[in-house]
DNA sequence: TCAGAGTTGTAATGTTATAACAAGAATTGC
DNA sequence: GCAATTCTTGTTATAACATTACAACTCTGA
């Protein structure tokens, strides 16, 4: 059960996020890029620095400076970055988040705890799920293409901070 | 792992879904109703009908000739029957759908296997998943309210149709 | 240099969801 | 019955999320 969380509100983001990600991947969902394009450095560097889920206008809102002025200059370096596997979209959230692996895991069944006090997402693997909903789907003739798994809740440090 | 499926295409849509729901149900999410409004029974009606997933746009052209206007005139009925345990929304469609459980099962952590083909979509409860989640939630102390699982694939009946 | 592919810029539009406020029904207590 | 309260509804406007369509630019490989 691979773990490890982006905590949203920690972490002083440092600057400069290594953007152009050496890319010894082998595993990529589609094809690991060699390079990223501009807009694509860009829209990856703001959800790295963020640390946490950031909607596709709000990005558009921290890359005014960068040139970037339509939401399609957001959404096209996103659909790339999902593509990658380097970001994910979580559907109950309409927002996009950096990917948090330690070292690129399975990457086809991942699941997220996203609190609902203070935004946190952490990202997880569970064999055991992933396991069983490869058996349900086997069982019913289902093509898997993409599985949703996302928890919503309160996290750890909320529940303390009462 | 208990399973049934709306399957949208199919089933010649009988008329008269029985509205006012008998609700001996002692199970429910919030409150069992005794009886729903006007707006909640139309809002049920038109998504029992369709026998799949429905925007909410979508529902609210059905009932134009019943007098409906505005959005939110349907978002508010979903909300209560989301609330009710009646309805589910699917948020990797942004749409809505009538739960089709055979009898009250445990609702709380129901997953949905969703043919980007047809748009069918099958509902089921798998127990080894509820458990393996909740497991997680407790380790990481993680108060769970809702999960989503969503699986987007292909179904039988659409693969066999090459 | 040229053709083709991929990327970008921009405007317009489409789709999904909520805020704010007024008015109408149903429920409760008297 | 008849308020007081609460829930439900109607309506307008607006916010938030996402895509279509088209033209221009850039990069790559003949
Ligand atoms: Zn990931
Ligand atoms: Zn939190
Ligand atoms: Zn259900
Ligand atoms: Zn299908």
């Amino acid at each position: 059960m691979a773990e490890h969380s982006h905590d949203h509100a920690a972490s002083g983001h440092d600057d400069a996020p290594d953007h152009d990600h050496g890319h010894d991947h082998t595993h990529d969902h589609g094809s690991a890029p060699a390079k990223l394009t501009r807009n694509q450095t860009l829209v990856y560097g703001a959800l790295s620095r963020a640390g946490g889920p950031l909607t596709a206008y709000t990005i558009l809102d921290q890359l005014r400076d960068d040139g970037f002025r339509a939401p399609l200059q957001v959404y096209r370096a996103l659909e790339k970055l999902v593509e990658f596997g380097m970001v994910h979209r979580l559907e109950s959230l309409n927002a996009f988040v950096a990917c948090s692996h330690p070292q690129c895991v399975d990457h086809e069944t991942m699941a997220f705890a996203i609190c609902e006090a203070c935004g946190s997402v952490s990202e997880f693997a569970d064999a055991a799920i992933t396991r069983q909903l490869k058996g349900w789907a086997g069982n019913n003739g289902f093509a898997l293409a993409k599985t949703t798994i996302e928890l919503r809740g309160t996290c750890r440090s909320c529940q303390a901070a009462v």
